[in-house]
DNA sequence: ATAGATGCAAAGAGTTTGCATAGGT
DNA sequence: ACCTATGCAAACTCTTTGCATCTAT
């Protein structure tokens, strides 16, 4: 069977998935962890996410129009927002609850995912230049 | 500047997307429609979804893993539900409602997207068999 | 007649996989 | 030593674009 193994490209993978206060992309993850190891590619990169991703370590976040973002699943179950103007996306921690009885009869939820678009405090008074976060 | 002509494609396309009654994707619109007009290509079933969402006729449905899929917006609000098992989507035509309150101080809800996953009616009752192979 | 629309094929972008080698245990 | 993980490059899939032709107006 599977042992994982603790390597350093997996090792820089998670601080820098830690380090973030936002789910990363995987070129992020891959920038950011090549401070640690240079070589690391790709290709690694996405192998380790799945991995992750499996072990319920971190968890992604897809978001229309952009990629998937990974995040680690310690955070606790929350929510994102996006600003439709800087395009950043934050984390929502609180949750409106009791979404089972949204789903059709004898439909079992198990999870939900709820997004909210809008205008970020910085965005929401004038009208600022796009300040992208990719 | 852009005089959008009616064409036997688009409508093609138009009405493949009125059929149903769920998100389709690009590959099944391109299908669907191609029952009209046979020489359908995906380079302009894409570009027709594009333009048909910068209209405000249709709009992307993105669930993690797949592509997007695109329904009609006069449906009015509604949200989506996939089943784990079978991975198909479902409508919900509910909303919690009240969700700006979720948003941090100081920013603006213009929209939201709320996803339930678990399993459908069908998948709830038989085989609580493993999900996911593709 | 004119300018947008289409179809095909090629090009891109993002993600996955094959294979020989490096490295963890 | 054994076997997983890695890195590179090729393969794949999905989407976009170039270009000659077609067609709605």
């Amino acid at each position: 069977m599977s042992q994982e193994r603790s390597t350093r490209q997996r090792a820089a993978m998670r601080s820098a998935i830690e380090a973030a206060e936002r789910p990363l992309s995987p070129q992020e993850i891959c920038e950011l962890a090549q401070a640690e190891v240079p070589a690391l590619g790709m290709a690694t990169v996405y192998r380790n996410l799945k991995l992750m991703v499996e072990a319920g370590e971190i968890e992604a976040v897809v978001l229309p129009g952009d990629g998937a973002r990974y995040e680690p699943t310690h955070r606790g179950h929350h929510h994102h927002f996006q600003c439709n103007e800087c395009k950043r996306v934050f984390d929502v921690h609180e949750c409106p609850g009791n979404l089972d009885r949204l789903a059709p009869k004898g439909f079992t939820v198990e999870h939900h995912e709820l997004t909210l678009y809008g205008r970020c405090d910085e965005c929401a008074d004038h009208k600022p230049s796009r300040r992208g976060s990719r």
